[in-house]
DNA sequence: GGCTAACTGAAATACGTGTTCCACTTGACG
DNA sequence: CGTCAAGTGGAACACGTATTTCAGTTAGCC
C-alpha cells in the first residue's frame, strides 16, 4: 500500500534520506483531499487541494506523482474502514442482521461521499479499484450467508444480488435527502423484496 | 417547445427568412447528439457533435446559442416518449401490471441512456427538468393509484417510494449488465419488496 | 554552524474544450 | 439570373485546469 518511491529497503540502511516536512506535507494534502471528498465540493481541483493543505500546487502533483494517484490513494484509504466492517459483520452471529447492518452503514457512506461515484467513473484508479473488489467479494459473502440462512430468496442469482444491492445503495445515497430514517425505509424495501417470497405472480 | 428566433408568428407574413439548410442542419445536429448519447461515449464534445453531424463547430453552437442548450434539447427531446409511456400506462386497467411495465421500461430507457445520469447533473438543463419533472409526476401517479389498489405498502410514504423507485431504476440501468432478464428480477425485487408486508421485524 | 541535496511554491507552460470571428457560400425572393 | 442577407466552417480566441520549471529554502547530517 506504500508508495515506495526509488528506496529500496524503507529503513534498513541509513542511506535513505526522506525528509519530515515532505512526510507531513503529504499527509496534509491526503487530509485536505479526503476532506473535499467529504464536502462534495464540485471543484476537486489541484489548486483548491493544495490551498485546503496549505502547500504549493507542485506540491500536491509531485508527492503523488498526478493529480490521479492522490485521488486513487485518498478513496482507497476512505474505503478502507467500510471494507474492514463488512468483515466484522462476516462474524456477526445473525446473519440477516449482519447484511441489514452493513447495508445501512454503506448508505451512510456513500451519502457522505457520493461525489465519488459521480465522478471517479472516468478516471483510471487501481487502489481504488481493489478495495471496491474488496468490498464487493466482502458483500456477496454477507449475502450468500443471509441466503444460505433462508433469509433471501433463491430464484435470484447471489451475484445479481450483490449488483442490485449495491447500485442501490449508491443510488440512494445519491438521492441526498438520506436521513437515517429514509435509509431505513429503504433496506426494509430491499430486505422484504428480497426474503424468500410467499406469493409473486 | 419550438425554438422560436426572433419571428412573431412563425409562417403568418411571408416576411420571415428560414433558409431549408439551417432547418435540415439543425436536425442533423440534434441526431448527432443524440446518438453520441445513446453510443454512452465519454467524450461528448461540440468537436464530437459537428463531426457527427458533418457540420462546422460553429454551427452547432450558433444553432442552439450554447452546447447547453444543445444537450438540453435533444434530452428533453429523448425523454418526451418516455413521460408518454407513463400517461399510458395510466390508463391501463391493473394498476400494478402497469406500473411494473413502466418500471421495466424506464430502466430500458436508462440503460441505454445511462451517461445523462453521469453529466447531466452539474448543467443547468430548464427544458430536460421540466422532462423529469412531468416523469416524476406520472411515476408518482402510477404508484399512488397501484397504492390505492393495495398493491403497495402504505407504511412507506408515496413520494418516499417514489424516489427510491427513480434513484433504483436509474441505478440498475447504470450497471450496464441491463438484460431483459436482469431488469425483471430488480423490478421483482423492487414490486415484493414493496407489497403490503406479512411479516417484518 | 556549515554544507548539500531534498524539498518547496509561485509562475510559466501545456492542453482540452467551448465560443467567437470572419471571409466565403448559398438559399430565397424579385 | 441577380442580388444579398442568412448561413457556413475552420481558425483564432478564451478559459479552466493539470503539469513542469526553477530560483530559493530547509531538514538532515557532519
Amino acid at each position: 500500500m506504500e508508495w515506495a518511491f526509488q528506496m529500496s529497503t524503507p529503513a534498513a540502511s541509513g542511506v535513505t534520506r526522506r525528509r519530515a516536512d515532505a512526510v507531513r506535507n503529504r499527509q496534509r494534502v491526503l487530509g485536505a483531499t479526503k476532506t473535499l471528498l467529504a464536502e462534495g465540493r464540485a471543484t476537486l481541483t489541484v489548486d483548491a487541494i493544495s490551498r485546503k493543505a496549505g502547500v504549493g500546487t507542485a506540491t500536491v502533483v509531485r508527492t503523488f506523482g498526478s493529480k490521479e494517484a492522490l485521488i486513487d490513494a485518498a478513496v482507497a484509504e476512505l474505503l478502507e474502514p467500510l471494507v474492514q466492517r463488512g468483515r466484522d459483520a462476516l462474524l456477526e452471529p445473525d446473519a440477516e442482521q449482519a447484511l441489514r447492518g452493513f447495508l445501512v452503514e454503506v448508505i451512510a457512506f456513500q451519502s457522505t461521499y457520493w461525489i465519488m461515484g459521480e465522478r471517479l467513473g472516468e478516471m483510471d484508479l487501481p487502489a481504488t479499484t481493489a478495495q471496491r473488489a474488496a468490498l464487493n467479494t466482502v458483500g456477496l459473502d454477507l449475502i450468500t450467508r443471509a441466503r444460505d440462512d433462508g433469509a433471501i430468496r433463491t430464484d435470484i442469482d447471489a451475484s445479481v444480488v450483490t449488483v442490485l444491492i449495491g447500485e442501490v445503495t449508491y443510488a440512494v445515497a445519491r438521492s441526498q435527502s438520506a436521513s437515517p430514517a429514509l435509509s431505513e425505509s429503504y433496506v426494509s424495501v430491499i430486505m422484504d423484496g428480497l426474503r424468500p417470497q410467499q406469493s409473486r405472480p
